[in-house]
RNA sequence: CGGGGUGUAGCGCAGCCCGGCUAGCGCACCUGGUUUGGGACCAGGGGGUCCCAGGUUCGAAUCCUGGUACCCCGACCA
């Protein structure tokens, strides 16, 4: 087959940059940074916001939509968030243009100063929760539990498509709730719908965890994160929950009437998935032959290809194809007859190859002899014949076969790919030659983990939920440490 | 924001050092024909402010100055 694509062995990113140009999922646009999410691609991002939408509900939350724009004074009155942000924020100065009166063109009016600047949400605690204000006086106004589906401006240096933009869409939910049990309760929910999703549905194992105070979101108390691992070795957060204390609702002056008649601030939680799970979801399964989706997720879970030499013979396959359109639709499975005279089969197994489609179906006249039909996998590249006779339940079960078998791949992956070390030179040398995941003991300060990543640009990426307790010395300073910790390059 | 690199047809590139006739190649595109079980072949055809602005020169894709955009490598981040 002709060579489309840098390999992955040979450039990893370039790899990258190739695979979602031309398996038309985004193209760089005219704004630096930002990029266009082309149908394909936001057909991936669609299923995965019809699925995250669903489990958000199933737990209670509903949606609403905020503002875009952001009162500047918004942002100093959480001292760690403003921190965080400030670096990465667009400002809106002005509110209209003006012919320039030097000459062609237009330029800023200058009489049409803001008097407050307005801050391009990069997230939108702040906005929220002066509007929660609002809406809380007595404990019977809680829980609230918001979602918004938005898109978000972070003014990053580098850029990578998916990964890191300076736009990009997400999701934010905001709860607001009596007791910091209640919340804390959420912040673990959200955490568990996040890694359910990329486990069942992108088929990513995650590792969960909390992040250290250094890790932590900008204002958070507490940040539990999912941690995937990309097959160049390097570590993804895919998702995270963060618990955010009383500390906006103090920013903000959001206090309720408790049970028993008292003022208290509200406790919060904030939770977000972006576009960087497309990102994810091509870095954990795809090949040097293109994308490979999961089933759940694959904007087509089939492509039917009729192969033929005159009209005559396109009209007897249609029949059948049709026919199998019709069955596999009965199923709930996505699928597309693609009877295109315009390019020829080689031409189209490469195209959804490229583009990840599950399963493709090539059908033509010795298959309409035969009763037969040609079925290929995505994920293997395996091909085989198989009776055209109940060819729906056997895609059924394939595509089945197929989420689970992009799932243990990468979980095999992950597990072959996960060190535990004991002494700083071997993780310095194996973070190097090896990549993955390491399990090291650490002393839990802020000190050591900055020492580790100025030394090697690894980072925690979290203490995991289910880590084993066990009695360790750190590997850099020696002090005593009560469970393992995750480190790796990331992303 | 620092270091390096690149901007020439929709995409990928050659030409630039050493200025000179009509700016070339591959893919893609259009027309006709033959084809169609792994990215078809033949013939014909269309498409260019050579990134932008200024300068040097009889003459600039080519040399000079400034700007700008993108890519790669670092620090910052979902």
């Amino acid at each position: 087959m002709a060579k489309v694509l840098t390999s992955k062995a040979e450039n990893y990113s370039q790899w990258y940059n190739d695979l979602v140009s031309k398996a038309d999922l985004a193209e760089n646009s005219a704004v630096r940074g930002c990029m266009v999410i082309k149908p394909y691609g936001y057909a991936i991002w669609e299923k995965m916001q019809a699925q995250l939408d669903k489990m958000f509900k199933d737990t209670g939350h509903v949606n609403a939509y905020f503002p875009l724009f952001i009162p500047k004074s918004f942002f100093s009155k959480e001292a760690a968030h403003v921190d965080g942000f400030a670096k990465e924020c667009a400002v809106v100065t002005h509110y209209r243009l003006m012919n320039d009166p030097d000459g062609k063109g237009v330029v800023v009016d200058p009489d049409a100063k803001l008097e407050e600047e307005l801050i391009i949400r990069p997230t939108s605690e702040t906005i929220i929760w002066s509007t929660y204000k609002n809406w809380i006086q007595s404990y019977r106004d809680l829980p609230i539990l918001c979602n918004q589906w938005a898109n978000v401006v972070r003014w990053e240096m580098r850029t990578r498509m998916f990964l890191r933009t300076t736009e990009f869409l997400w999701q934010e939910g905001h709860t607001a709730h009596e007791t910091a049990e209640e919340a804390l309760a959420e912040t673990t929910q959200m955490i568990n719908v996040y890694a359910s999703f990329a486990e069942d549905f992108m088929a990513i194992p995650v590792i969960k965890g909390a992040k250290s105070a250094n890790e932590r979101f900008a204002g958070a108390l507490e940040t539990y994160t999912i941690e995937a691992l990309m097959q160049d070795g390097k570590a993804l957060q895919s998702g995270t929950s963060h618990f955010l204390g009383q500390n906006f609702a103090k920013a903000f002056d959001v206090q309720f009437a408790n049970r028993d008649g008292k003022l208290d601030y509200v406790w919060a939680s904030s939770w977000g998935v972006s576009t960087r799970l497309i990102g994810a979801l091509i870095m954990a399964h795809s090949d040097d032959n293109g994308l490979v989706l999961p089933p759940k997720l694959a904007p087509y879970q089939v492509v039917i290809v009729p192969i033929y030499k005159n009209d005559e013979q396109l009209a007897e396959i249609s029949v059948k194809a049709d026919e199998i359109v019709a069955k596999l639709k009965a199923r709930g499975i996505s699928v597309k007859y693609d009877n295109r005279d315009s390019q020829r089969p080689g031409w189209k197994f490469a195209e959804y190859e490229l583009k990840g489609v599950p399963v493709r179906l090539a059908i033509g006249p010795r298959d309409l002899e035969n009763g037969s039909i040609e079925v290929a996998r995505r994920d293997t590249l395996e091909k085989s014949i198989e009776q055209l006779e109940n060819i729906d339940q056997f895609v059924a079960d394939l595509l089945d076969k197929i989420q689970e078998n992009i799932y243990n791949k990468a979980f095999q992956f992950r597990e072959e790919n996960t060190t535990k070390v004991d002494s700083y030179d071997q993780f310095k040398d194996l973070l190097v030659t090896k990549g993955g995941f390491f399990l090291a003991h650490w002393d839990g300060t802020v000190e050591t983990e900055l020492k580790i990543k100025e030394e090697t640009k690894a980072t925690i990426r979290c203490i995991p939920f289910d880590g084993a307790k066990e009695e360790g010395k750190c590997m850099v300073t020696g002090k005593p440490s009560s469970q393992r910790v995750i480190f790796a390059l990331a992303y």
